[in-house]
Parts: structure tokens; C-alpha cells; sequence
DNA sequence: GACATTCTGGATCAATCAGTCCAGAACGCA
DNA sequence: TGCGTTCTGGACTGATTGATCCAGAATGTC
């Protein structure tokens, strides 16, 4: 029962998280953080603690919008075309961000490992929440527990590596094209009757 | 005519390029290279210009040794067998370094886009060198243009998530088994007469 | 309207960064 | 053996890093 924050949480740390996003954990400083932010340093380490702090904060923004972007598509058509449309999605189109930037936590686990092996595990768990995500709708198009567990790995052994060509100078249609690549393939290792369905 | 360098530079390069693939360009700082290396400050702006200068050779050196694995294998099996050990060797067991640290140079192009455009673009120049090696070994196996050039772009797509797992704390197991989905996956994608050369 | 509480901006801190510089040691040649 | 050249170790620099601290402003409650 004081004065109250100055600042909208929400919209730091959201702006915060384009920061990490696009330059990495280490290159983001934090004069580049407070401008992009809007507050002062002592607001900052205040509201998220430290540096690392707002770090974990946006992987989990990231994570749980990443998650979303699958869950809505899932609610939206059958299995297998929800898969596709969020490699479309968040791939060649990602919500508040863009797409050379790649993917905050395929950047995270590779810049953090070997140098804060916290945030590279914290990364990684949360990639594996989407790969849970994966499993969950191949189980839905039909895909036995065993080959869904397979596929899901090898989906997200894709996503992994599209979110590394996003960061080369690569065209955007070369992407596109990866994408039909992987589902043309991928349409070929599933049994007839689930890939149509 | 006076005094000889007292390093070898070779063995000082290479053992630089180990301090970059495992922690990163940014996060290796000089007193880490210097103690890897053995040299003294003076000897290593001498020998290699400044640390931005001495991470473009170790690109280079990594590269040559990625590219010189893949011309072994091809010289000594079918090109789809040569690409598969390529996977084994250089994701399961790369030489002179450990799998968890992945491939220097996917690791490079992800922490330097946006930082230093200059070295990512350096480093996906030669990944694009790599994938040049695929398309001519798909080339020999049978594949016609078009079709080599698109599986090479998938069989980086699948190189790149593969080093994204290595980083990831995942058991070698994994991995194997993304290898092994990958060129199921792929045999399935080829004509069978060329799949089996 | 006054008080207690909390947030804010800016100065400041020690630590570390990459890079420079110089005196002295070590070598090849004569 | 002595000279000229080149390399080496370590001190040093200015800049930047993440983090702390404090005085003052702003707010809700009584």
C-alpha cells in the first residue's frame, strides 16, 4: 500500500525477450536491455531480480508462446496439418519477433553450454515441453506411442534445425522449401492410413 | 634471419579452436586462450592479429577438418554409406573434440547473427561448403540435380539439429536414433534403385 | 494535508574486457 | 664473440561489464 510500479511487467519483459531474442544472453548489455525496456536500473533489478533472472523469465515467455502457437493449431484442424502450419507459423512468421532471428531457446542452449549450463538445462527442458507438444498430436493423428516418440524427436531434430538456417542469410523461400521437404519425407514414413488423416 | 617463433603455431591454432568450440567466441576470454595455448599476449597478436582474427582461422581449420572426414568416408564406401559414417563420425565422435560441444560452426553462426555479422556469415559460408560435399556425394549416388540439391538441403537441415542435440544434455542414444530415423526416413524418399547403390 | 512506504534516476563500485607497449631475453649471422 | 633482429613476458590503458547504493520524488492511507 504504496506507490505503485511505474511500468508495465508485461510489456518489459517482453521487450525484453526481443533483446535476448535477436542479440543472445551475453551480447544483450544491460544499457541495451534498460533502452529497449523503457525503466531505469534500478527498476530492473527490482522487478526481475538480475540479469539472469530476466533471462530465465523470457525463456519462459518464449516457451509458453511457442507452446500457444501449436495449441491453437491443434484447435484448428486435424493433426498432422496443425504440425505444418506451426513450422509455417513459427518459423516463417513468428509472432513479435522475426524470422532471422531464430529460435530463444535453440540460441540459449547453444551460447549458454559449456558457459552457464543452468540457462542452457533451462533451455532445453523447455524445448522438451514442445517436444512433448509434438508427441501429444502425432498420438492424435494415430501414430502408435513407440513411432510417436520417434517422429516427435525427429520433428523437433528439424525444428532445431530450421531455427539454424533461420539465422544464416538463407532465402526465405529455401526455408519454405525445407519445410515441404521434411513433410514430403515425413508423409512417406507414416503408414498410409494415418497420413490421411 | 634472427630469432624463430618459440610456439608451434599449427598446434596453438588448434588448440584455440578447441577453447571456441567448447565455451563460444564471446565467453572465451584471452587469459582462457592464452593458457590453452601457451603463449604469452604479445605471441598471440603477433602470430594472429587480434582474437576476432585468430576465431576466422579456426573457422577455417574446423572446416577443413569436417570437409576432410567427409572426403575419407567417400573415398572409402558407396556415397549413401560415406554420408551416413560422415553423421556417425562427426556427430558421435568428432575428432579432437567432445559431441557436447557440437559443431563450431553452427554454434558460431547462432551467437555471432546480429553481434558480429561479419564472422556468422564467415561461418555459414563454410557450412554452405559442407553441403556442397553432400549435394556431389548425392550426385554420385545417383540422384539427379534437382534431387541432390534438395536432399543436401535437408541433410544440413538434419546436421544442424543434430548439433543443436548434442548441446542438448541428451543421452548419445538419442542421437543415434535421430541418425538412424533420418536415413530410414530419407531411404524412403529416394527411388529404390538409387537408395540401394 | 501529513506520514509511511515504495519506486525511480543517477552516481558509483569493483571486476573484467580486449588491446597496446616496452624493456629485456634469445637467437642467427658474421 | 659481438651485433642486429625478432620474439617474449608482464605492466598498463581506457572502455565496458553487471551490480549496488542513496537521495529524492511519487503515491495510497489515515
Amino acid at each position: 500500500m504504496a506507490r505503485p510500479l511505474e511500468f508495465d511487467r508485461d510489456a518489459a519483459l517482453d521487450r525484453a525477450m526481443r533483446v535476448f531474442w535477436r542479440q543472445g544472453y551475453q551480447a544483450a548489455s544491460l544499457p541495451d536491455l534498460l533502452t529497449a525496456m523503457a525503466i531505469s536500473r534500478s527498476s530492473l533489478y527490482a522487478a526481475f531480480g538480475d540479469k539472469r533472472g530476466l533471462m530465465a523469465e523470457c525463456l519462459d515467455l518464449f516457451a509458453a508462446r511457442t507452446l500457444q502457437i501449436l495449441a491453437r493449431a491443434r484447435a484448428a484442424q486435424p493433426p498432422l496439418e496443425a504440425l505444418r502450419q506451426f513450422f509455417d507459423r513459427s518459423v516463417v512468421d513468428p509472432p513479435g519477433g522475426q524470422p532471422e532471428w531464430g529460435c530463444l531457446l535453440v540460441n540459449t542452449v547453444l551460447e549458454m553450454a559449456d558457459v552457464d549450463d543452468g540457462l542452457s538445462a533451462h533451455a532445453a527442458t523447455r524445448l522438451g515441453e514442445v517436444q512433448a507438444g509434438f508427441e501429444a498430436c502425432l498420438r492424435d493423428a494415430g501414430c502408435p506411442p513407440a513411432q510417436a516418440d520417434e517422429l516427435a524427436a525427429f520433428l523437433m531434430l528439424v525444428n532445431q534445425g530450421l531455427r539454424v538456417s533461420s539465422r544464416r542469410a538463407q532465402p526465405l523461400q529455401a526455408r519454405r522449401d525445407q519445410i515441404a521437404t521434411t513433410f514430403r519425407v515425413l508423409s512417406a514414413a507414416i503408414p498410409t492410413e494415418v497420413a490421411s488423416t
